[in-house]
DNA sequence: ATAATTTTTTAGACAAGACTAAAAATATTT
DNA sequence: AAATATTTTTAGTCTTGTCTAAAAAATTAT
């Protein structure tokens, strides 16, 4: 059984390596987790003890193949909650994230399992980002940037990769939303700047507004 | 803010002075969270700081104004939770009061209202125990123990008083649920055990079961 | 390759919340 | 009312998880 301060960090060990890779630095987990490089050192040394990832001094550390399969299931119980609130509880998707962390801690496997079929086992939250199931598998949805597609194109907005609130809150207010069909209408050469066709408006917006908004075509 | 720590002494104190009034003493502060007079004495201090109670050395607590409605929104929560639990989630009686103790404590006033909503503005829980509202008010209901009833009256379950797992599963094997009808037939006199019939069929219970079950009639 | 910088670890301290053992206050007996 | 028993508090210790400051290792720059 874990504290809720050893689930924190495996959680935050596990984005990171989703991102980059095995041999996550100490920094990384502290800034991640905003507390000091020498509380994350004596941390790891624990979660070393108790095997769920592998630390060598000066190293960095990667989860072993319990580290991810119990981190993955506090993302799974994470995700599930934010579909809850969403769904049913009338929360917007700017307004979970925080709930949801707290959530994600509640020790019951029937909750999970039963939360889990009373929402029809979504396959991913409401950013887009998928549900690893009970072993911690999930698929990798296949999600390229917005700014990466050419004139004409067009794809389904699938994610964000910044959840922060005021990003949130600006897509909502233009009619940005999961399931939605964006169409790159032209880009501007100069600053990458992006003309879009979206809920039937035409809208335009930065490069970096488009390297926050993942697409499936 | 309260720590988690701190919610349950609040919440322990608070049903303390539900049953027996107020100046709860030290001891039984203890042995209802099952921890130590010393460790009570600490943390009775603190709380007597933050005034939620007030305390004098030797003369046990007594939850002020505050300390009565903080204590009352987190049974307003846990009692929230099992009704979401038994109602939504498949959960039976006896599973939901472990799962509901972690779900208590967590912050969010926007939860706990769409919560509610969601449900339908519940007014007791699956134990037959009132919800008490957002300022800590509850209807308190009229309940009389099942072993005050006469021969041929008849009542309806309302609650119980043990809610332990295997009582409440003893309930359940015998058809014994919240709002079914029970009428006694006959009781006798030598140990005070009772005849009745509940769900069509006819039952015998001992007189303890009897002395933990409310019924309103 | 040595110096400077950055990262990581160690050592020691602190707060929260619990514990044990002993002292002090209150209650109960006789 | 004194003696005994119980309850409560105090004093000091422990663990968890954090921190700061300093030392050690690794990296980068000269």
């Amino acid at each position: 059984m874990f504290t809720l301060s050893e689930e924190n960090y495996l959680k935050a060990i596990f984005h990171l390596e989703m991102m980059s890779g095995t041999g996550i630095s100490t920094n990384a987990i502290a800034s991640k987790l905003e507390t000091k490089a020498s509380s994350v050192t004596d941390m790891v040394k624990k979660l070393a003890e108790k095997q769920v990832l592998v630390y060598k001094k000066y190293q960095g550390v990667s989860l072993t193949k319990s580290g991810k399969t119990t981190a993955a299931r506090i993302v799974r119980k994470h995700r599930l909650w934010e579909v809850f609130l969403v769904e049913k509880l009338n929360f917007s998707w700017d307004e979970v994230h925080d709930v949801a962390e707290q959530l994600e801690h509640i020790k019951s496997p029937k909750l999970t399992r039963e939360l889990d079929a009373f929402l029809g086992f979504p396959k991913t939250d409401p950013h887009g980002d998928p549900i690893p199931d009970h072993e911690g598998r999930f698929d990798s949805v296949e999600k390229r940037l917005l700014s990466s597609l050419k004139e004409n194109e067009v794809g389904v907005c699938v994610g964000v990769d910044d959840s922060s609130s005021n990003f949130l809150q600006y897509l909502d207010k233009n009619g940005i939303s999961l399931g939605e069909k964006i169409e790159v209408l032209s880009i501007e050469s100069f600053d990458g700047s992006l003309s879009i066709k979206v809920a039937g408006k035409v809208l335009s917006i930065s490069n970096k507004i488009a390297t926050n908004i993942y697409i499936q075509s």
